[in-house]
DNA sequence: GATGAATGAGGATTCATTCAT
DNA sequence: AATGAATGAATCCTCATTCAT
């Protein structure tokens, strides 16, 4: 007897939401639309709402989808050692994983910017956990150049670095002439936020 | 010499430039509508298309009143020497306006995700420039712990860190809790980069 | 002889023409959804269509089973005696098997109201019968203050007064408070209906 | 300077209300659709929406505009003499009325079945105080026939007899062979009615 | 400079229905 | 007998835009 599988793998399930992540990404919420959506999946609208009640639910689905698996590497990571440098393995890691689905920074910043009804949710559920957990890692790092009232800045500042590079592909790209999201750019995106890290952690206290 | 006075600067006209970049700040181009906008102006969507041809380029308008004035303050402080921590001069005078002008960054993320139409315009004739320029100040400044050919990601990231900030302002407030544009946190996050950009230029030259 | 029972007396399909006599009776046909008909019965739309052809077809059958118990009653009535104040019995059969199947006024008064496709074929095969028999008997009533032409009248009367008592019912509850399906209500409006009969047979012959 | 007149008098404005009522009386609200409503007009549904903000507004503007004028005809009836017969006055104003305005009580008679939405506001803002007012006049006429906890039960068939006359229309004239609402039939459902009335005024006191 | 009215195109969603399983 | 998935047609309504006044 097969155990009661949830719902949500099905192969016309999976394809809508691929392209749905695809568009969400690209434009957000407002541009994309139901017919186009459809229409690459290669289905009717009305199809679509055999798999999803709405557009609004499809997009949550996306949303979820693309955060969950996120959320998840950075607990196992902090679940392992703090010992050494814990910020290096943290950027190795979250650097690969965003590699492999470097749409979800774009569908966070769409919200992020926007400050749509999502963005409380996505805010409370996914990142200030996240945020947290980033912040109490760095005060029981010693020593640190760093006050423990800059500590969420530095934080922050780190989301900034690595959402914002995946985030601003599409600019970037237009501006250096190369890809990002090539294998070559990401490794030497990686070096470079290593070092940064490695930088801000033995760096002595300067004084604004 | 005539003032060069465009008609640009009626006041309904300004109206209009005002509502439209809360607008579209706030939702990008897809999810603004001529309707609200008019509405919060005043006036009937067609009174509207007496002052701007078309939404689109309202937009434009909207964009380039936003940036121009980021670019010349620029290009003024590169006239000037680059003598001494010339970074901590642009990242004071950087987030100084925009703290008038908070809603500029968000407009460019919108793009800048989006990698709408207008992201091409706006990221080779304003952004482009502006990184350009700061690669180049980077090459002379010395000693420096970055390579040349990590100059670009220097820049890239500053981008990141001061144009993010403002565009995740939404986000980073229903997180934090406090509004990122309240005086107090300017105040706090100039300290902040104006700190790391120290400690950027000081530090050591440590290997990945 | 064999039981008539064609397959129509299957649960499934009694209790699909229960919940459509519901819907049909509340909102007409326009309003009823199949999704919603379905799922009130706990059944897909497309199980739905395994007992009926059509949302059409499944109209028709409501009405034909709403009605048709209607005309019987009144067919037998009709067989039995004239003598007296054979109207008396009338109300009383009518009425109590109205009450015990009150939406079939309703559902017959969507139609008539609508003049929609179905009014044609439940005029004539019902209801014509119907009038045609009451003013036969009203002719043959004597004494009566009513001029033979004026019988369709009043037999149009009284369907108004009590097929419009159970259709406006929602109407009626709303007014007055009370519910006029209750049992307390439908004794109260049998007995004024009563005497209003006898009102009608013995009164003068007045003139307008 | 010209009085702030409602907007409610434009030519386009009224022949969309025509139109409207016309359909809503025909089908009610759900069979009605928008985009045969703007076509009748000579419309394109968006230009509709430039008149009435949605479907929902426009069908309340029919029944308001459709229902009001009954109600001020009712109440300045009642503002005269209750000398005499004073029934026998309403109903030859109430049938003449409606004689130019046969699908209002068609348009009644859709909510009062179908306890739609609107039923609650038609019935305690317009209905309710004209059936209150019938009893009170009722209550006072003496002698009667009828008790006074009988009062309410008359109206009511008052109002079935005369609505429903109207409302049934369609299925009447399919029963008959003639159309109800021509001037002949009119005349002579008039002095049915009327001749009704003087005989449930007049009659003794029979019991059930 | 402002607007009411009009519109074609498109927005998301629901409709009744079919069909392979 | 039941259903998940598919669909063409239709639902109400909003879109940005135009134009005569």
């Amino acid at each position: 007897m097969p155990a009661t599988a949830a719902p949500e793998d099905t192969p016309t399930r999976t394809r809508i939401l691929d392209v749905a992540e695809e568009l969400f990404a690209s434009g957000g919420f407002a541009k994309t639309s139901v017919r186009e959506l459809a229409g690459r999946v290669g289905l009717t609208p009305a199809s679509l709402y055999n798999h999803f009640r709405s557009k609004q639910v499809l997009y949550e689905a996306v949303l979820e989808r693309g955060v969950r698996p996120l959320l998840d590497l950075l607990q196992s990571l902090s679940d392992m050692d703090d010992d050494g440098e814990p910020e290096q393995d943290v950027i190795e890691a979250v650097m690969a994983h965003l590699s492999r689905h470097p749409r979800v920074p774009r569908l966070v910043y769409h919200e992020a910017v926007s400050g749509g009804e999502h963005l409380a949710p996505l805010a409370r559920r996914w990142i200030r956990p996240l945020v947290m957990q980033g912040v109490d890692a760095m005060k029981r790092a010693q020593p640190s150049p760093w006050d423990d009232d800059e500590a969420p800045l530095v934080i922050a500042a780190w989301l900034h670095l690595i959402f914002g590079y995946f985030a601003t592909a599409p600019l970037m790209e237009e501006i250096v002439g190369a890809d990002p999201l090539a294998p070559a750019s990401l490794v030497q995106q990686t070096r470079f936020l290593r070092k940064l890290a490695r930088l801000m952690r033995e760096a002595g206290h300067p004084n604004s």
